[in-house]
DNA sequence: TGTACATCAGTGAACGCGCGTTCACTGATGTAC
DNA sequence: TGTACATCAGTGAACGCGCGTTCACTGATGTAC
């Protein structure tokens, strides 16, 4: 009668979660298409056929990674604009979470970069939708800001998209230059988000 | 004793293009690290064997792509930088021009964005070095126009950098978008460039 | 120009290998009474 | 609580298939005299 979690069901989500994570660390050196279920089976010690009981393919595998991955960083973003309010600040404290979270997670990360424009179409679909989720999301947060009173709708959807775009363009930056060259990425990605800030502040008058 | 081209280089170069262009139509909808070399050969209509007589594999062939693709752009924006001074109107015509450079060669584009981040080292460290040229040539450019006096030179390479990672992020969401949603991309595009066209006539006041 | 030899782009058969998927199974967990 | 049956996560053998690479080859092109 008691629902608690049940013993089957703790042990099949705790296979599945080491497919999961032997599948990331694996596209550490390679991308999604050319992953093996078997490759996968292999590094998880499981059996090739125990695979199918968890996922259709190595597809639906790729796209519980992209959940998995930008879910977790969904929170943290959230979290940063709720608690910040002058622009600048956000600018700064985001950059930095987005560097800490990267550098923490930087196989989820490089999973995200290499297939955004990947040649697997649902992995593709599913990290499009979360990326527009969160340009809706922080144009959200921009739109009850002081500074963007007089801002279209349109306006601050671009001004979203962009900061996201850059947040993308940030990781993968951060993930090729490796430890070595993180603060100089960081330094780089801070100046152009203060252009962005700049050209922002002066959008109304100029155009 | 006359050193014409050769009738057998000739030969031996036309097949090249034929796998090259193969291997171009095929990676319209799959990545190069799952790219097979006997896919290649059947569909460019000579045996898998010939394949080695032009590349070590699959990966060289790539590498190939992109400075068949990126060295044909260079050329183009170039010619944008030399024939524009004001820097209104050369975000307009760098914008056309690639707009129409990818929608006259969107397989060879979705190829760039696909492998930029891919599986395949030696050609993302192609690519990474040909948007790092790239970056330089229009930092430079930029240096050179009115509007740049008191920057720093390592300001206008971040300005560079952050103008070419725009230009690969239009290109790949043109090639998402489809012909139909080709207006409205570029259309956010000009947008964001006049953002951070702005950002840049204030950059030196607000810094 | 003609001849005899060298080069080498592309051929075709053969190989061993790992792949994705199927199937009937086992035995621990869950459920009904 | 104890028993009898149902469920189902993971097993292990088997399959057919296409892969990358090797090898000796052919015959058109190139070269030397």
């Amino acid at each position: 009668m008691s629902h608690t979690v049940g013993i089957r069901q703790t042990q099949k989500l705790r296979t599945r979660q080491t497919l999961l994570d032997a599948a990331l660390v694996l596209l550490e050196h390679q991308s999604l298409s050319s992953l093996g279920l078997r490759e996968v089976t292999r590094a998880a010690g499981v059996t090739p056929t125990a695979f199918y009981r968890h996922f259709e393919d190595t597809a639906a595998l790729g796209v519980a990674l992209v959940e998995e991955t930008l879910g977790s960083l969904h929170g943290l973003i959230a979290a940063v604009l709720a608690e910040t309010g002058d622009s600048e600040e956000r600018v700064d404290r985001s950059v930095e979470v987005i560097a800490r979270h990267v550098g923490a997670q930087p196989a989820h990360f490089r999973f995200i970069a290499r297939e955004q424009h990947g040649g697997v179409g649902p992995v593709r679909e599913a990290i499009a939708a979360q990326l527009r989720g969160f340009a809706e999301e922080v144009a959200c947060a921009l739109g009850q800001e002081a500074g963007s009173a007089g801002w279209s709708e349109d306006d601050l959807l671009m001004l979203g998209g962009l900061y996201v775009d850059h947040m993308v363009i940030t990781t993968s930056t951060l993930l090729e230059a490796g430890p070595a060259g993180e603060a100089e990425v960081v330094r780089v990605a801070r100046r152009r988000l203060r252009l962005v800030t700049i050209g922002r502040a002066h959008w109304l008058d100029d155009a």
